[in-house]
RNA sequence: GGGCUCAUAGUCUAGUGGCAAAACCGCUCGUUUACACCGAGCAGUCCGCGGUUCGAUCCCGCGUGAGCCCACCA
């Protein structure tokens, strides 16, 4: 016998030779699933049943963040339930195209797209990509996310480029896109046309001003009021209200610009709001949307003074080729110099800003290209009410967005790196010549073509499709990965709420456009990841990283934590869960050791069950029918805590403690029959929890499992189905009865400050009584007692 | 201003038309033939007010508070 180094306790503990080395394993089984394909779709088993998942394509612009492990695990969840339960189609993809790639790069390279021609920029972006994709994605295979990597897509590879513009000529063709000059939503910083998805808000301090106009001839003073100043030479009317007695003597007339030298017609209009400011409100070419409208409808000339790149032209005299905020406060400057300011406050207000780089939007008359979706809301709201929305009223929010739409979906860029328009121009014959299919993909830049009519050169198209117009397509860009094998609509489109607004909605359009379909039969949209209940943001400072995690968690605890809110619920992170995770995790790793301790030389084989083990396992037939019920219904959190609590309390708490003894002093018949129970519900447990932990549950199938049941993974088991029982109702409250009654007897242990093992004389009532029978040897057993008599309950210790 | 969601133990989350549950924390004990990353125990006006009901934390209405989305933003 080996000498126990007495004083060293501590660091014995740490070599202790059971414990479970997470990092190894997982690290290990990643390894395995990579080498053997685990994961890898057979075109030939895909069919009608198949569940297939239209899973979101992360966008290549950083790491994976926490909120993605969140997202991703629960869509696992549900995707490593039906891959055992039927076989799944789980593709894999990146979304590295467009604007969001192309500020990584411009950063990470310290460029400017804008700077470089087209090709060299596009040549950096995808040998960029080429170097951080890979390392991009082993966050994804690390939390063990059991997609198709080995078949992937990229929606700037040929494939969905072809695919891309094969849409748009479609659309093209059944005159649904249309190209239009236009007040559109314009960043300055990325130069280029937004849509509406693309606008959040922001809170910005900003001078409120009440200037000072002149009434043409008169000369008296016209007071209004604006945050923007340095529109003025903008200005092309002002408006009053028709109903503001205040101002009707002077309709009609003109009124006079402030430092420039402009007359501008006043008109009534009643978007003039006669509360706000001085009720006189100045109109601009362009300050927001409504400018654009109000001047459409009053037939007024717009006086541009904005350039693309947010520097002021030549209508801005003085000010010309000043940035937006340069000339404000110059214009501010000037307008005090002469005294034409009155009054003057600090507010803060909210403006729209560009969702990818912050910066406050405006409107700026280009041409772009437009698919149209306005007549079509009433169409699209039916297409969302065609789906089932896990949660429910997630749906709300897709109808509410269609509801408040105002704009069509604006599908052009004036970026570099994207797929572009297949479309050339005719300057002539004003003739839009589009490419052929044939010719897919295509850089209309890189191709000459003649008009038919003129036979004269056509202009290119230098634009690119947005990235959402190509993303919109991944049901159609995964199935032609598989000879199209698998149509829409798809069983299942996972994603985050916040992308309802985009890729949801410009999913269900497109399918809708192009087949009149449904992309997917269910969605399942996650939640978000908060801390200390606010919405983790770089700017706060509040990010967490969830290679941190994983490094000091594993895996298998961070899945456990996102399993642990329920569907479309946002989630506190709290350190502490992923504690209770990693010790779950331990929990299942020293149950199973003690399992097959005591299984030492056995094959499973069917014998006559004891009592006590026939209500285990009858209890977990209900635990089986119940997870598979819950997964059904994307409930993973459910599926979660029930197994949690089957497994820590019904098996290792209680039922273990029972058998123990007939485990170690028993033989034949009566211990074996415990053997199979452990054996049989422990394989079962482990499937059950597969989903959700897929490593350890993986660990001890390939350690204990995998010789009888001959399958390579559990993870292309048989999800376990629930055995048809008699009287299950009667015999799970006959198994919580007894569970209970030990308990008691615990409870008074505890009261009486004794150990589990004090021997005891126990009294219980006439019914509790008549249950024990059954289980008589195995009660005494766990409970020490000598002996079991008829009364009142009572523990009495010897 | 419109829509949606949420409100349960000190904290963070489950859950249910009839004893309200787990985890973390804290405290009191126990324990060594799986596990101290253990076992047993201790915690709540289930936001407020009305209604439906024999019975409401749960269903309905109103209110309060928080979050998200949208709109407004002279």
């Amino acid at each position: 016998m080996a000498q126990k180094p007495v004083q060293d306790k501590s660091k014995e503990k740490e070599k202790n030779p059971n414990a479970y080395e997470f990092i190894e394993v997982e690290s290990k089984i990643k390894n395995f699933w990579e080498k053997e394909k685990i994961y890898s779709t057979d075109i030939s088993k895909l069919n009608k049943n198949t569940y297939s998942i239209d899973t979101p394509p992360p966008t290549v612009s950083g790491k994976m963040h926490i909120g993605h492990s969140f997202s991703y695990s629960q869509q696992d969840f549900i995707a490593r339930y039906r891959r055992m339960k039927q076989g799944v189609f789980y593709p894999w993809g990146t979304d590295d195209n467009g604007l969001p790639t192309e500020r990584l790069i411009e950063k990470t390279k310290n460029v400017k797209s804008k700077d470089m021609t087209r090709s060299e920029f596009i040549k950096l972006c995808l040998k960029t990509l080429k170097e951080i994709t890979p390392d991009f994605v082993e966050d994804w295979k690390k939390l063990g996310i059991s997609a198709d990597y080995d078949n992937a897509y990229s929606t700037i590879d040929d494939n969905s480029r072809k695919l891309s513009q094969k849409s748009f000529i479609e659309l093209f063709k059944k005159g649904l896109v249309y190209n239009k000059e236009f007040p559109t939503i314009w960043c300055p910083e990325c130069q280029t046309a937004i849509a509406q998805a693309e606008l959040e808000d922001k809170e910005h301090p900003s001078l409120f001003s009440t200037l000072r106009f002149k009434i043409a001839k008169t000369n008296d003073d016209l007071l209004i009021a604006t945050t923007r100043p340095e529109l003025l030479p903008a200005c092309v009317a002002v408006f009053v209200n028709p109903k503001d007695k205040r101002y009707k003597n002077i309709v009609g007339k003109k009124a006079k610009v402030p430092l420039f030298d402009i007359e501008v017609p006043i008109l009534t209009d009643e978007s003039a709001d006669i509360e706000k400011g001085t009720g006189v409100l100045m109109i601009c070419s362009y300050g927001d949307r409504f400018d654009a409208d109000a001047i459409n409808r009053h037939k007024i000339t717009p006086r541009i003074v904005l350039n693309p790149n947010g520097t002021l032209n030549q209508h801005a005299g003085k000010y010309q080729g000043m940035k937006i905020k340069e000339a404000r406060k110059q214009i501010l400057f000037d307008l005090k110099e002469e005294d034409l300011i009155t009054e003057q406050k600090q507010i803060t207000h909210v403006v729209n800003v560009h969702d990818k780089c912050g910066t406050e939007i405006e409107f700026i008359p280009t041409k772009q290209w437009f698919i149209k979706v306005l007549d079509k809301k009433k169409e699209l709201i039916k297409q969302g009410q065609k789906i089932n929305w896990h949660p429910e009223f997630m749906k709300k929010r897709y109808e509410n967005w269609v509801e408040g739409l105002e704009w069509d979906w604006s599908i052009s860029r004036d970026r570099h790196f994207g797929v572009s328009i297949p479309a050339w121009h005719c300057e002539k014959c004003n003739e839009i010549i589009i490419a052929e299919e044939k010719e897919l993909p295509i850089d209309p830049m890189q191709k000459e073509k003649k008009c038919p009519r003129c036979k004269s050169v056509a202009k290119p198209e230098e634009k690119v499709l947005d990235t959402w117009a190509t993303s919109s397509l991944t049901p159609q860009i995964a199935s032609s990965l598989i000879k199209n094998k698998i149509t829409i609509p798809y069983s299942l489109r996972p994603q985050a709420h916040d992308i309802i607004r985009t890729w949801a909605f410009y999913t269900i359009t497109k399918s809708y456009l192009h087949e009149n379909k449904t992309p997917w039969n269910n969605t399942m949209i996650s939640g978000f990841v908060t801390l200390g209940g606010e919405k983790m943001s770089k700017s706060k400072g509040n990010v967490i990283q969830p290679q941190t995690v994983l490094e000091s968690y594993g895996s298998d605890a961070l899945r456990f934590w996102a399993a642990g809110s329920k569907l479309g619920e946002d989630l506190d992170y709290q350190e502490k869960d992923l504690v209770t995770g990693k010790k779950f995790i331990t929990k299942i790793w020293n149950a199973t050791n003690f399992v097959f301790m005591n299984l030492e030389k056995y094959t499973p084989k069917k014998v006559k069950l004891e009592k006590m083990d026939e209500l285990l396992i009858n209890k977990l037939n209900s635990l089986v029918k119940n997870t598979t019920e819950y997964f059904e219904d994307y409930e993973y959190s459910k599926a979660r805590s029930e197994i949690e609590k089957f497994f820590w309390h019904d098996f290792a708490d209680n039922y273990v403690e029972i058998v123990k003894n007939r485990v170690y002093n028993s033989s034949g018949q009566k211990k074996e029959s415990a053997q199979f129970t452990l054996y049989n519900s422990l394989n079962t447990i482990i499937k059950l929890l597969a989903p959700i932990m897929p490593f350890i549950t993986e660990e001890i199938y390939q350690k204990y499992f995998k010789k009888n049941e001959k399958v390579k993974s559990i993870h292309i088991c048989e999800w376990p189905q629930a055995e048809k029982t008699k009287d299950k109702e009667e015999s799970n409250k006959h198994f919580d009865l007894i569970c209970e009654i030990l308990s008691r007897v615990r409870q008074e242990k505890t009261k009486a400050q004794k150990s589990m093992k004090a021997e005891i004389i126990l009294t219980l009532e006439k019914k509790e009584k008549e249950a024990i029978e059954y289980v008589l040897e195995d009660f005494k057993a766990v409970t020490c007692s000598t002996e079991i008599k008829e009364g009142k309950f009572r523990v009495e210790f010897i």
